[in-house]
DNA sequence: GTCTATAATTTGATAGAC
DNA sequence: GTCTATCAAATTATAGAC
């Protein structure tokens, strides 16, 4: 039914996550799933549209998995840790939060909106598991540094070596 | 005598550092100095030649930062946090090569060596002032993340938090 | 829902005068 | 070195037929 959405949605993720908002144009999901940049527009009327609604299914399929290892006994850091190195093992991209973070303020603002969300959410959730306000934004800056740094160097492990005290 | 060279690498560096490769365009340059985009080209004729010249330029600025601040006395890790700091704060924008690594692999061949090399070149300088070889990642890993983070909830104080250990 | 067609703008880049 | 003028291509987005 909505599997059409899914497909568009699926290939903007790849997309951003590869070369970020402005690294990709709605005729290039288009080719993607099969049909017209105007289809494209039918579903989503904008681009900022499209970026927001992607950013916002990253953040809640995030926070499921998330939600799934701390409820099979893991521990919170762990589970945050696991969650990462899950989206970049998966398919070797980087954070969707993160890219779109570092494109920063030219990006339409409910997208920069989502992305905040996702950033505070880890904040967030990492403080109150440790009881120390300053571990929340230190963890996340060392998950999506390691993303960050293994993507650029073209090496998933570096990833693992970057956070394996974590575990 | 080349201060209009160093007038456009200026304005395409803070650019690159605000939106990305992909987030900046010759005509902005241009407007930025106060000429026009054709004059860009007869300083930098493709894009990619421009990129790639403010990257080896703010690779070769941090690293002699470092050395500075090594001169001084300052631990090298010390020294690396320090010039991630100032990068930060001198102007409240991302690092250059931070960027450039998460816009990934759809830029020019140019553009992405020199951001490997940047990222090799913390890599191997801190893996060998610790001894560590997983140390030289992971400090590179924080010092990227906690610009992303704290680029994105606006506040640069977060990058002080996250780092403030590495004293 | 998807298409064709197209508008309006921007882009990276070049030619040639001054 | 900088300009005007221009190009070919790509971009976001819309109108309207099917």
């Amino acid at each position: 039914m909505t599997e059409r959405l899914d497909d568009i949605m699926n290939a903007a993720e790849r997309r951003i996550r590869s070369s970020g908002y402005n690294g990709f144009s709605f005729r290039e999901i288009a080719t993607d799933v099969g049909i017209k940049s105007a289809s494209v527009h039918y579903h989503f009327p904008t681009k900022a549209d499209l970026a927001a609604a992607v950013a916002r299914r990253y953040r809640e399929r995030f926070e499921a998995g998330v939600a799934d290892d701390e409820a099979s006994g893991m521990p919170r850091i762990s589970a945050w840790r696991d969650a990462f190195r899950r989206a970049l093992s998966d398919d070797g991209l980087m954070c969707l939060c993160g890219i779109l973070a570092v494109e920063g303020d030219n990006l339409p603002e409910p997208v920069i909106a989502e992305v905040r969300r996702f950033m505070e959410l880890g904040i967030e959730r990492l403080n109150n598991a440790t009881g120390d306000e300053d571990a929340g934004p230190r963890i996340m800056a060392r998950l999506e540094g390691a993303m960050l740094v293994a993507r650029s160097m073209g090496d998933t492990r570096i990833f693992d070596r970057a956070t394996e005290d974590m575990l």
